[in-house]
DNA sequence: CTGAAAGCGCTTACAG
DNA sequence: CTGAAAGCGCTTACAG
């Protein structure tokens, strides 16, 4: 009816009324400037006056005015969105992650959120046909991956990412031949620190728990140094002390108590994580060990669970606000066109009690 | 240059070939079809007849095409989308988030995936201006709102998120002049459980532990639970049996502290949430105190940890499960205009060591 | 410094 | 059952 006057939706020229939901040409007509000058204004353009940019923005804010992120994204092809793909071992309905990787999200989305980028979070299962579709139906600029997956299996999903361009970066093992880009902690000098720790308080049979096959790039890289720490101290590495677990307390709990039976001696265990180092605790327990008197026992994470356990795990730290942060950074870069590559942190050991070290 | 005749990108009628970013466009070229024949037969219209469909479909499998969701949602004003909100207590850098709520993300985003809406998820503070940006800016259709937040500070932004029109649910609280949709343990049930279980097992001199004023409604009617359960027991409950604590683990050893070296007697303590219990049970401990023998502890959230603190904690627990799939499904039904309503769930008692009952 | 115009890739009335 | 066309709300070359 108004729009005799070339009005769009709002109620009279320079008086700031409420509009449903406004859009760009409705803060226009009520500045009376093209929508063209809004969209620069509200970008802040060098190309708009400073007096007609201030009045604009002032006219937004009243009126509550956002930018339609669709129009905006359809328009340039960027969403400003970062997928967070978290998968689980479990592979129950349980819907339960590994809380090493949940307690990651606070810097992630805060890190995203200080560059401008929202974060799409996401639980997966390694069966899930998942992936692609992120960035192809422009969701997503590009992802993270997290989580302790079986690498095998999902080795051919990371070569889809990177068949369709999907830009991802992948927490953990920075394998070789490896598609895409990686961020994990020093997983072989975090493996030789635990070794040498327990190594340092006078134990020699030092078993290790975990599966340090190919399927775990990361805990193989741990399986090597603490091969590396034991070579350093001259002693032969002996593969009857390889206890092999699923990356669950109740497998570690299960392995453990098999690998006691079996009446293997050992003084020292490296746990290649602290779900396993938890269960194995509980292990030893039942079957009437000390820890750290019988046995001294070290974790791999700092789990936020694991300054609360009995007896309180000595454990190697992955900084997870370096990691998030880290992984923000590296997949903004590389969504932005700059120069990014894969790269390591530095593992922290933690001296808590399991050790015996205190 | 192939255009001549008629055919977009793609180089042959009939025969797929490698496209970059395929478009529905690009789709109905080499299916012989209209665009929006495209768009019907992805959606799966039944105005599309099902060769022609299946044909279309396998075309876009094949291409690895996806729906732009931008223009899709431009065009539909929806995003499928929900925004989780989190919001943390300890207001530092710290990025950290109660794990109670963490723990739910798994079942939001599980659920929110089974509904086809993504999870968009980020952390604020109650000092961050925030919240109405999310809908009005089309990136999410709804909000869901998690944390135990100081309930007066942010009643003020849920004004502004109704005035605006914003589609949310809260979880917690469901006060009865709050705007907004809730979802929450039925807490004052919770309360009376907790405190009721340490009436049966004979203590009568019963504190309770936290911030129970109007600024944490939650924790207030888990106080209305334990004053019900005192009354039907026949006690009075006395006022100098409350310990007031912020809701983090070393306040609540502060307050506990505190309160042991004023000598005031007590048997029993109900923390209002598990990190509040934690807190105590450091405090009893290096003041020489016996749990569960001195002190009987009942906590409430039923944390990961609160299995594995020493001794383990008998808690309320929440149903993170329920929870997760109310909440999703609640502000589902909401955007879709269904008849939703704030809704309570049942807490449920777990019993371990701290209360003596083991 | 500003405006008119094109176009991003969809969905969906409208017409057949 | 299918197609031609309009239009969602932006951003940005182009022209002035």
């Amino acid at each position: 009816m108004l729009n005799t006057y070339g009005i769009h939706r709002a109620v009279a020229y320079n008086a700031v009324m409420k509009v449903e939901n406004p859009t760009s040409r409705d803060i226009a007509d009520i500045a009376g400037v093209s929508q063209a000058t809004v969209s620069r204004a509200l970008r802040n353009s060098p190309l708009v006056r400073p007096e007609t940019r201030d009045r604009i923005q002032k006219i937004a804010r009243e009126l509550n005015y956002f930018v339609n992120r669709n129009a905006a994204g359809l328009r340039t092809h960027q969403s400003n969105t970062i997928a967070l793909l978290m998968f689980d071992e479990t592979g129950g309905d349980d819907a339960q992650i590994n809380p090493f990787f949940l307690s990651m999200l606070g810097y992630i989305t805060r890190s995203a959120a200080g560059m401008g980028y929202d974060v799409l979070a996401s639980m997966q299962q390694l069966t899930d046909d998942w992936h692609v579709e992120y960035q192809a139906s422009h969701r997503a600029d590009g992802l993270i991956l997290l989580g302790y997956g079986d690498y095998v299996a999902y080795r051919r999903k990371l070569d889809a990412l990177a068949a369709a361009n999907t830009r991802f970066i992948i927490y953990g093992a920075v394998a070789a031949d490896q598609p895409g880009l990686s961020l994990g902690c020093d997983n072989v000098r975090g493996g030789h620190m635990a070794t040498a720790h327990l190594l340092g308080l006078g134990r020699r049979r030092i078993a290790i728990l975990g599966d340090i096959s190919k399927r775990h790039p990361e805990f193989a890289a741990r399986h090597d140094g603490y091969v590396a720490a034991l070579d350093d101290a001259g002693l032969e590495h002996d593969e009857s002390l390889r206890i092999f677990a699923d990356n669950t307390e109740e497998d570690a709990y299960r392995a453990v108590r098999a690998f006691l039976d079996s009446g293997t001696g050992f003084d020292g265990l490296f746990a290649v994580t602290d779900m396993l180092a938890i269960g194995a605790m509980h292990a030893l327990a039942d079957a009437g060990r000390q820890v750290p008197q019988d046995v001294s026992v070290v974790g791999f994470d700092d789990l936020p669970r694991a300054a609360y356990v009995n007896p309180p795990l000595t454990t190697i730290q992955q900084n997870i606000r370096e990691a998030g942060e880290g992984l923000v950074k590296t997949i903004v870069g590389l969504i932005e066109g700059e120069d990014v590559a894969s790269s390591q942190l530095e593992p922290k050991l933690i001296v808590r009690q399991s050790c015996g070290a205190l």
